[in-house]
DNA sequence: AATGAATGAGCATTCATTCAT
DNA sequence: GATGAATGAATGCTCATTCAT
């Protein structure tokens, strides 16, 4: 208590509360994610998330005062991996050439398929659960899908004025193309996950979408 | 039915009983289907079900035995319009013309969102909220989805032989992405209705998918 | 069937039913009533009443919706006996003599707390549980009390002016005390009913009251 | 306590800490008291009750060890102001003119309404919220009544003895009217408190009792 | 002296389903 | 052909209480 090596008491329990408190969220969003990409939201209980972290029903209240702020929290996280990152990675493409930068969009999607797969789809399938009531979590979805669209929709319009993406189809018709191959490729993979090969899948995908809308395909 | 002469009482009322039992049936399927399509199948209950048909929950009971039989029979009969005649659509084009048979797919496809949006939505919805559980339901919808699959990756093998489809991409893959791109595309047109024009839509998923798939894009 | 005796099935049916509804109804509300004037609305569950009544809880549900209205059911059965019928027994004395009409008042409430003991204490209870609380129960209670005071507030207005009833204390407040002291006795009564005779107690408050505000006393 | 000099770390610690512990059982009590007369017993919860004494729940524990302890614990401060004092003020009055003795009463109940308004009322609501339920806490408000009504009990008798307080009405129930016509006006102006006014209602209230029951009114 | 994490029992409410008529 | 009454299991949520620190 008194050796300078010691922490003292009331840090060390502040440390451990703080580590315990953050290993039971990290469990339970954990727990929450896969369980509302594979049963849906309204089909999980608390029940099941809880368990699955190792708690109760009790904790999910005492960390997030009810179910639909876990779904909330849960698609905070997801924004970060599959919104922001996105985005720096298209950043990180050559400012003039905007096939490239759809091409790293579409590579960093197709990564982000087999790294963080729930992430992806979670955001996917809310989006559709979530559809006709409002509130927060719809709010916050459409605020992501806005972000989405508006990053390819200005890709988009910046190949068509740079001669290098097809202007025979109008822009926002053509990314919400781009958008729904992209979510639609999840989503069928989600359905049949065992027969499809994510590679050659991945693969696929980015040619056709390639092809489909610049002019000289790669 | 064309007679002007009197049907026996007894005869009239059996068969006004038939008529209004197919009405009755009829109504609540339909209220079915655009509350599944609308709300999820889950959130949808049957009070809402039936009081949308003017009945009662006794009266689904009555005439389907319970909540996934009603699910069942909407899916039969989304199954005639989405599936059975978009095969015989592709039949109706030249046997030896694989791209002009793919056309003729998304051309049906198309003209299906316009005139049996819910329908085909359902499919898609049920095929997500149903994975997992496992059932007749889940059996009937998994039969769909292989029958299509077979079907467009005939067409796109048949093409690939001929050389008018791109051959360096495998069957498989490819053809989950022209079904993948079909859902998806309907899906995106479901999520934000408002905002996106039919017409234009189609016609840029003919456009992508095409130059994507067919060699000379047409 | 065909016999002018015997009721046709389906009118029997609805005979039936609504005697049915009728009585479960009744169970329900009385054994609501008892519950909430025993233990307060807060402490009595579902399950306490629908047993009561030798019902489920989802019969509750059935009929009323929630537990609430449950409660505005039974305030609106206890104001008709303890509002409606009070203000027709003052109608009932002589227009000319304040001082008999507040006599009647009293008389009234006297024979209520013998026959519609709980009817009585539920009003004065609930008025104190819900006070903070708003919403239609608290306006609904608002509006009984309102009533009551506008008829005892008249009364006394018009005995001061008749010379009948002392004007050294203001109406608003002499009535106030007149209330307080009606519904004072009856929660003294309920807090210890083994201890205290009713006919003594009634009398005590009649002969109280008038001396207390009548200039003549009776 | 009362030199400059300085008292030693250790002491001033120990004093620090028995001050502090005073204070938070100051505010907690304050705060309950509080709570629980606005919104009763069962309707408070300790989140309640410890938030707005700046601590938390856990505090609550260390100090009373359970949710009903803390409404003891208000209880007996309650006591002493409500019932403890009162006796006193009546005490103070001329032991052989019971009908002054009673007005001694009556004022200091009329001032304490004024300056321990949650103190008074507390007593009576619980007495209502507790009924039924049986243990320490109803013992205890028990108690307190049987001492407030063997006080007025006994001030009626002697009054009766005396000549001066009338007689055609039995001691018990008497007295029964006169507290029940306090705690009865109390809740009136609990109730609505803000169309009452104060100093009116407690004149009113004292004249109407001493006419009510002293032969010759003051 | 007091906190933060966590529990578990209790409760209002929802809803698919049953059944007599 | 269809209804209305009623059930019972499931579920989100509240809250007093415990406990390690």
């Amino acid at each position: 208590m008194s050796t300078a090596r010691a922490i003292p008491a009331k840090k060390r329990q502040v440390k451990q509360n703080v580590e315990r408190r953050e290993a039971s969220i990290e469990l339970l969003l954990g727990a929450a994610l896969r369980l509302f990409v594979s049963q849906g939201f309204r089909a999980t209980n608390l029940e099941q998330i809880s368990s699955a972290a190792g708690l109760t029903k009790g904790a999910v209240y005492f960390y997030f005062g009810s179910k639909e702020s876990v779904l909330l929290e849960v698609l905070k996280r997801v924004r970060e991996v599959v919104v922001d990152r996105a985005l720096e990675a298209v950043e990180a493409a050559p400012a003039d050439d905007p096939v490239q930068r759809l091409v790293a969009y579409i590579h960093y999607q197709a990564r982000l398929g087999i790294t963080h797969r729930d992430e992806v789809l979670l955001l996917i399938l809310m989006s559709l659960e979530y559809k006709e009531r409002q509130g927060e979590v719809n709010d916050f979805i459409a605020g992501l899908q806005r972000k989405q669209r508006r990053l390819i929709e200005g890709l988009i319009a910046d190949g068509q004025k740079a001669g290098s993406i097809r202007a025979d189809v109008p822009v926002r018709e053509l990314a919400a193309i781009v958008l729904a191959t992209n979510d639609g490729t999840f989503l069928e993979w989600f359905r049949r996950s065992a027969s499809l090969r994510g590679r050659e899948l991945t693969r696929a995908l980015r040619v056709v979408l390639l092809s489909g809308t610049a002019l000289q395909p790669r």
